[in-house]
DNA sequence: AAGACTCGCAACCGCCGAGCA
DNA sequence: CTGCTCGGCGGTTGCGAGTCT
């Protein structure tokens, strides 16, 4: 069975936007004699066109019971929702927002929602966290983008650029000790690749793998308190891995912060708990130079460490 | 002021499955 | 069972409006 075409393609059809005129006369037919044959609806109602354009046009616009104007908070979380149990199934979507066309979910879904959950750093296609790093550096591209910086930072920050360029210096930081973080824990992640060598591995070898790489990260992060800049003019440095999630909420509520998304209860927030495959610029213009890190994991060297496309400048940001 | 660029959305395209002869 | 038709669906396109430079 192959496809066939809907009109015959000899037929001179009229495409494009339809006309009131044209939206009358379907109106009038359908309102009059109902649908039950589209094909036929176009000669009956003395339109030139075809009958799944008919159609279309008579279940995106004209059908009564569509309803008009922005969608709720109520229906994005509907759609949210759904999206992320259902995917693409748009017309199933639909059928729990009444009034609301499959077309019309779609669009909305792909120009607001989609970027929305990007922002948060939200997969849109899995909505899931984003699984590597260049939402990071994106982020900090829009940061310090001037269109992106809006009222509420303006108000709260006399030099909004600075403030930026201060985000980006964070994001930038938390790219390098995330990319730590996954070679570090990758023993204990049996979803990494990074971990296949470890499959093997007895639980105590594990245990203390994990307890070397803390402390390890621990002294890490101690050391490297002197050479990060002091971003917010205190006092504070991440100086043990328990404070990284304190940090990593401040990302995020500066996030919050940005988008002005402070009452939607849809809110998510990245999890930097998991450490999926990472990229690893070290500044933004390193980021169309992704590389993966998904080299065997040695313990006792940092040679791991070293990567195609990672110059010896990025870990000594670091270790210096 | 005007051309370039971006964005949102209506409409179209092409594929698929159900139903029917 | 096969082939045809139709309706439905998801992906894509193109245009107009708005914004930027």
């Amino acid at each position: 069975m192959g496809r066939y075409p809907c009109c015959k393609v000899d037929e001179d059809l009229k495409k494009g936007p339809w006309t009131p005129d044209e939206d009358e006369k379907l109106m009038d037919y359908i309102t009059k004699n109902g649908h039950t044959n589209w094909q036929l609806i176009p000669k009956k109602a003395g339109l030139n066109r075809c009958g799944k354009s008919c159609r279309l046009r008579w279940t995106n616009y004209l059908r009564p019971d569509i309803k008009r104007g922005a969608f709720s908070i109520e229906e994005e979380e509907i759609i949210i929702n759904l999206h992320s149990l259902l995917g693409n199934k748009w017309s199933t979507i639909a059928t729990h927002l009444p009034g609301r066309t499959d077309n019309e979910i779609k669009n909305f879904y792909n120009t607001h929602l989609r970027k929305k959950l990007l922002r948060l750093g939200i997969d849109p296609r899995t909505h899931k966290p984003i699984s590597d790093l260049n939402f990071l550096i994106n982020l900090s591209h829009q940061f310090t983008s001037k269109h992106n910086i809006n009222h509420h930072l303006m108000n709260n920050n006399n030099n909004p650029l600075a403030y930026a360029l201060r985000v980006q210096a964070r994001v930038t930081e938390l790219a390098k000790i995330q990319q730590l973080l996954q070679v570090l824990f990758a023993p204990i992640n049996t979803n990494n690749p990074l971990s296949t060598n470890f499959a093997t591995s007895s639980s105590h070898v594990i245990t203390n793998n994990v307890a070397t790489n803390t402390q390890f990260l621990d002294s890490l992060l101690v050391n490297s308190c002197g050479t990060i800049p002091n971003l917010d003019n205190s006092t504070s440095c991440i100086s043990n891995s328990s404070e990284l999630s304190n940090y990593q909420s401040e990302l995020n509520s500066k996030v919050d912060n940005f988008e002005g998304l402070s009452n939607s209860s849809s809110k998510k927030h990245l999890d930097y708990n998991s450490f999926p495959s990472l990229i690893a610029p070290s500044s933004p213009d390193q980021a169309d130079n992704a590389h993966v890190i998904n080299q065997d994991y040695d313990p006792n060297t940092l040679s791991h460490l070293n990567h195609e496309g990672i110059d010896d400048s990025f870990w000594n940001d670091i270790f210096q």
